[in-house]
DNA sequence: TGCAAGACTATTGTATACCAAATCCGTTCG
DNA sequence: CGAACGGATTTGGTATACAATAGTCTTGCA
């Protein structure tokens, strides 16, 4: 993708994630190319992706508006996740490398480090946690499990879930992804398996978690 | 979409099955615009979902090519496929209806009636057999998993695999079919979800068996 | 002759303007 | 009060032009 079309994408999705446009709100194309600075076709470019990532959904007679994520959609999304996220680490574990297994054991030192301090360092924490899941995904080597994972793990979803995570939880988070390590070091795709799905499934009962 | 976008979608994706343009062909905006007898516009768009369902593949410069279906990703496609509609089916047990029951019903017995004839009409079977699944999807009422399902049953695959069927494979999918109501009249997500991964997996085998 | 720099070409991304078709909404009339 | 009509909105599509960039080819130099 390219410059504008990104820009208005990730415009857009903010508009919607900040709460500036609540779900049900009607969005058109002229409207959006204002707001961006962009032309139509950028924003139509963004509309698509976002309607392929669910963050909107069209009328039947093709009117955008902004949708509504109900509790049990997230729970889906969270399920569905799980699947195929504990699927990739499973393909991971068959296909790792000792380089890799580096890669990922630098990714959740840096982890540990960032919930050191007495107030945690979550941006850190999000960049290597987004890091090390991606690594995992990235040797799985199929690129559909990758292009569908794309659209389920949401960044905000992620970031809101890490928020509610208290220390403790935060330090059993990268206890979780040592265990991944072990996993991978022992080659054992089922155990590797076994950890992400629960891995995944706690987050989800963290982002459940009245605030 | 709408009509050119879709005339598109469909060419371009035609050109690609019937092999006019096999893997790694390069294909560019304004040659199948041409091809289309459309302009680029809803070309883009066609290719837009021609990459997210991984038909083609974008350089580093964004140029599209044919993309290559390995073996291994066949496999992969069904597995996941696998994974995710016996999901699918499990959650359609809890939602299930008489009147979508009656609606399976009714699909299978047209699916039987298709493959008793000496030569089996199998566009009648691949239309009911694509009703019948869609029903379960439907009724699983997961907007993101029938997006994502939707990008990975290809009915390409799908017809290939049927023709791979004889007669008394297309009689035991009927008769997987006609288990999976009564895991649906009994209301038992286990076993309509265990029907169903079988039964995709199945079909992965029918698909791989030499022609 | 071999190679590298630069010119040329091809292709995509974007902007803009415009039209058609479908749809929505407000108004008016029965 | 409700229904039908008509204008306003909105999207889908076409056409064209231009910028940016990547790929290709040519040519000149060592």
């Amino acid at each position: 993708m390219s410059r504008a079309s990104d820009q208005a994408y990730a415009n857009i999705r903010s508009l919607i994630l900040a709460g500036d446009a609540p779900p049900g709100t009607q969005l058109t194309e002229a409207q959006l190319a204002d707001i961006c600075g962009v032309s139509r076709t950028p924003v139509r470019d963004a509309l698509r992706r976002l309607e392929a990532e669910l963050y909107i959904v069209r009328s039947d007679s093709q009117r955008v508006f902004v949708a509504d994520w109900s509790r049990e959609e997230v729970d889906e999304m969270f399920t569905l996740r799980g699947m195929l996220e504990s699927h990739a680490a499973a393909r991971a574990a068959r296909r790792m490398t000792p380089n890799r297994i580096a890669e990922l054991v630098a990714a959740n030192a840096r982890i540990e480090a960032a919930i050191e301090p007495d107030v945690p360092d979550v941006a850190t924490f999000l960049e290597c946690n987004r890091l090390f899941h991606a690594i995992i995904i990235e040797v799985a080597a199929s690129p559909r499990l990758s292009t569908i994972l794309a659209a389920l793990v949401e960044q905000p979803v992620v970031r809101r879930t890490a928020a509610r995570y208290g220390r403790a939880e935060l330090a059993r988070s990268a206890h979780e992804h040592g265990e991944l390590i072990q996993a991978f070091i022992a080659a054992d795709s089922d155990w590797a398996q076994a950890v992400m799905s629960g891995h995944i499934r706690r987050a989800f009962h963290a982002f459940n978690k009245v605030a």
